[in-house]
DNA sequence: GCAAAGATTTGCT
DNA sequence: GCAAATCTTTGCC
C-alpha cells in the first residue's frame, strides 16, 4: 500500500504494548510519513545505513530510533523491501493501562536530570488524553525502546503490535498538514503536507493543526 | 578519529 | 519564547 495511504489508514488504528506489567494500548491520532531516499527530511536521504535498515525491509515492522540523545521514537514500517518508507507515530490517545502510562510518564521523567518536583506534579495531573502527545512521549507512555526495533507488528502474538479499530468506533476525522521538526529539509520536501491527524482527538502534539486540506 | 547536528521535551527568563 | 539536556549517527579530515 502507498504510504500516504498506509499513513491515513493508520489513524484510528490501536497500537498494543503487552509487557510484564500488563496490557497498554492506544488509539493512534498522529502520523507522519517519511518516504523513499530522495525525502531530504527522512533517514533513509543518505542510503541504507546500520540505523535505518529496516525501513528497506518489508512492511510492518517497528523502526525505533533514539532522537535528540534522549527520545525513542516509534515507526511503522511501509512499502515493499528496497523502497525505505516509515510513519512515524507522533501521538495515541491512551485506551487500556493508562495508570501503567502515567507511572512509565514519571518513571523517565524523574531519571532526567534537573528534573523538578513540579515536573512529578504535573504528569500526576495531566488529564489522561494528553499522556502520550509527542513522539518522544509515545515510547515513553507505552515502554516502548530500541530492543522493539524489528519487531512484526502485524503478528497477533508479537508483544508489540497494531490492531484493527473497532467496527463500532467513530471514523477519524483525517486532516493532512505538513511534517514538525523537519526545517533542516529542503523544499519541496519541507512543504509536503505528510502529517496526518485526527482533528476530532483531543490527543494531538504540535501547535499548527489548521492549514491543512 | 573528531566535530556537528538532530523526525524532542522540559525548565527558566 | 529560548536554551539546555544528552548521545548516536553521519560526514569529513
Amino acid at each position: 500500500m502507498p504510504s500516504l495511504q498506509a499513513a491515513r489508514s493508520l489513524l484510528g488504528v490501536r497500537l498494543v504494548h503487552h509487557t510484564a506489567a500488563g496490557r497498554r494500548s492506544g488509539r493512534i491520532v498522529e502520523v507522519e510519513a517519511y518516504i523513499g531516499t530522495e525525502d531530504q527530511a527522512s533517514h533513509a536521504r543518505f542510503g541504507r545505513t546500520n540505523r535505518n535498515a529496516v525501513m528497506f525491509g518489508p512492511a510492518g515492522r517497528a523502526y525505533v530510533y533514539l532522537v535528540y540523545g534522549m527520545y525513542d521514537c516509534l515507526n511503522v514500517v511501509t512499502e515493499t523491501a528496497g523502497h525505505p518508507a516509515a510513519l512515524l507515530i507522533r501521538a495515541v490517545e491512551p485506551v487500556d493501562g493508562t495508570d501503567q502510562m502515567r507511572d512509565a510518564r514519571l518513571a523517565r521523567a524523574l531519571r532526567r536530570a534537573g528534573a523538578t518536583a513540579a515536573t512529578a506534579e504535573r504528569i500526576r495531573r495531566l488529564p489522561v488524553h494528553a499522556l502520550a502527545t509527542g513522539p518522544g512521549l509515545v515510547t515513553a507512555a507505552l515502554g516502548i525502546d530500541r530492543s522493539d526495533n524489528e519487531r512484526d507488528l502485524c503478528d497477533p502474538q508479537s508483544p508489540l503490535r497494531l490492531e484493527v479499530r473497532p467496527a463500532n468506533e467513530r471514523a477519524p476525522l483525517v486532516v493532512a498538514t505538513p511534517r514538525i521538526g523537519i526545517g533542516y529539509a529542503a523544499e519541496p520536501w519541507r512543504s509536503h503536507a505528510w502529517r496526518f491527524i485526527d482533528a476530532s482527538s483531543p490527543t494531538v502534539s504540535g501547535r499548527d493543526t489548521a492549514g491543512g486540506c
